[in-house]
DNA sequence: CCAAAATACGAAAACGTTTGCGTAGTTTGA
DNA sequence: TCAAACTACGCAAACGTTTTCGTATTTTGG
């Protein structure tokens, strides 16, 4: 089919013995430089390829880093992602990429395939539902190198890579604070996620420090669909005791705000100032344009990605340390927290 | 390592022999139901998992299509692999993903890895630099499976799926000049990529049809950066002789348009109108909102799919026809649009 | 009742690499 | 000068599957 000359056929042009050939090819210290050269312009001239299951099969490598994530239309996993692909191909690692579209069965079933050696290592971001953590635990009890970002799982022993949720939502929330609001709401997803958890505990203690009390319809849990939450969010801003400032925790939820506000007579910074975790690149284009904290993504992708090579690709290293590497976010402020 | 146990153990547990179990576990029907059973259960007893790369090597086949796109922080291309993951996984197929950064080295590297089987096809949009194609016959002169979306390649006699470029374009400036537009400028990247030419064409004759002379100072050809993009317009819009109507043949330069607007005096649509080939969920809460033409991406993405599939998974198929299959657009109309 | 067919399984080869071991022939060293 | 060391290569096994072929046992048919 596709495959092309293997390395038997290529010592039997050379009249040499294929493991010769493979020591030259690997430019083994057993070959003379006479003879590699011979087999490199020979492999050249038949174009050969080795065969990587071949190698992956004696090796027990696959060269190969699976990705998992909740969500691929999010501009935060995709530029994580592009950190992960170009250290990896700097290392001749390719990329299996996975979506659980925030369905925890999914990733069940995602990470049960991944059981079998397919990849030599996962670097994964956990779905909004997932609570139960077992199917993760089987996977880190079985050896393969396993590292988190962002929405990690803390009950695993291994290394994760965040930004600083707690103090950039308490940053956040104390920014709203100083442009004037006093009741300020916080939007998230699921309660078990790690990063709402951190980026919660940031925006109690900011009201705290300002002695302004939480109030319990404040604290948003939306759902997967854009639709329902711009529904919540209206029903919030249209409640007789309604926000003036919101912190989301979330990109989309901002949107879904920005929809919502549609809707209504508000007018963004005026009635409500918002700001959010987000990496769009048009917040500066929307209108108001959008406050936003701003997380490192491409960097969380190679820290992620540096980390796995040097275990796969060097002797004997050690697992893991159980650690949370904090790589910090950036406050760019814009209209939608003016003044006036 | 992380490689569990083989069939040879799980043999060995059962006092059968390799092939035995082999064949029990695929199902063959020279093994009796009672042996069947009692190999299903030991395996999942012992939590056995076949070895990929073995099956690969033996087989000739990876179970794994390579998804090779120009960028992946782009609404269109992520829509398009989802609708790729989709019904891979319904059929147990794994995903390579590949991000060109619309530099044509880069893919020329890659598709050289993807010679060796490591993939068993390809489904690819090429980079806007993409003019010699000889790295791409020489894949599918290997013979294997390829096929292009979006931007696709038309000397490789495959099939190629993308949507209705000339009507759309057509239909979207014919919009912009029933909105009373009289000087419309077309946006694109480079010339060479086969969705430009398309989409030119489509805005030539609607031109003509209104008897409307196409200035050459109305087509723009844009660059990577999207800093350059917005001067590039800027310049445009700041010009004596400035359109009062815009189409977009990609999304970033709509949103470079309403950066440059910004720095203008122009307001949307009472002084320029805007329409764009775009995937963005947030076009609606743009202000202006944005008039788009609606790629029917995960469609794309699920069609490339299940052609690939079907020719992987049934014995004789035949090489993919030399053909294009067009699948329409939606124009969702919106304020950047509007008459007044 | 007996040859023929069907059933159910095992032995071994093959996929393409890499690598431990063996060994001719050459070089080294005292 | 001659044993020891080194150089440069070949042989064969191994990784974990699947599949071809072979065969002992049972079943079928007239």
């Amino acid at each position: 089919m596709n495959s092309g000359i293997s390395i038997k056929e290529l010592a039997a042009a050379l009249n040499l013995a294929p493991s010769t050939v493979s020591r030259a090819l690997n430019d083994s210290y057993e070959i003379s430089e006479a003879t590699k050269q011979k087999v490199i312009s020979m492999a050249e001239k038949l174009n050969y390829q080795p065969n990587p299951f071949a190698r992956s099969l004696r090796a027990n490598k696959s060269r190969t880093i699976a990705v998992v994530i909740p969500e691929r239309i999010n501009n935060f996993f995709a530029k994580v992602i592009d950190g992960i692909e170009e250290i990896a191909q700097e290392h001749g690692y390719h990329l299996l990429v996975y979506n659980t579209h925030e369905d925890v069965e999914k990733e069940k079933k995602i990470l049960s395939l991944l059981q079998n050696g397919r990849a030599d290592a996962i670097v994964m971001s956990v779905t909004s539902q997932t609570s139960d953590t077992s199917h993760l635990q089987k996977i880190h009890e079985r050896g393969l190198p396993l590292v988190f970002f962002d929405r990690i799982c803390g009950e695993i022993p291994t290394t994760k890579f965040i930004t600083n949720d707690y103090e950039s939502a308490y940053k956040g929330t104390n920014h709203l604070i100083q442009q004037g609001c006093k009741k300020i709401a916080f939007l998230t997803l699921s309660k078990d996620l790690s990063i709402t958890k951190e980026r919660y505990r940031g925006y109690l203690d900011a009201l705290k420090m300002a002695n302004l009390t939480p109030e319990p319809t404040f604290s948003l849990y939306c759902k997967h669909s854009d639709e329902d939450n711009t529904e919540l969010i209206l029903k919030l801003l249209q409640s007789e005791n309604r926000p003036d400032g919101i912190i989301s925790s979330v990109e989309k939820l901002a949107i879904s705000t920005y929809q919502a506000v549609r809707k209504t007579n508000l007018k963004i910074p005026y009635d409500l100032k918002i700001i959010t975790f987000s990496n769009m690149s048009i917040a500066g284009i929307l209108n108001p344009s959008l406050t936003t904290i701003t997380q490192p993504a491409e960097t969380i992708g190679q820290e992620c990605a540096k980390l796995l090579i040097k275990k796969l690709t060097r002797p004997r290293q050690p697992d893991f340390l159980d650690q949370i590497i904090v790589i910090p976010s950036q406050i760019q402020i814009r209209e939608s927290t003016m003044v006036r």
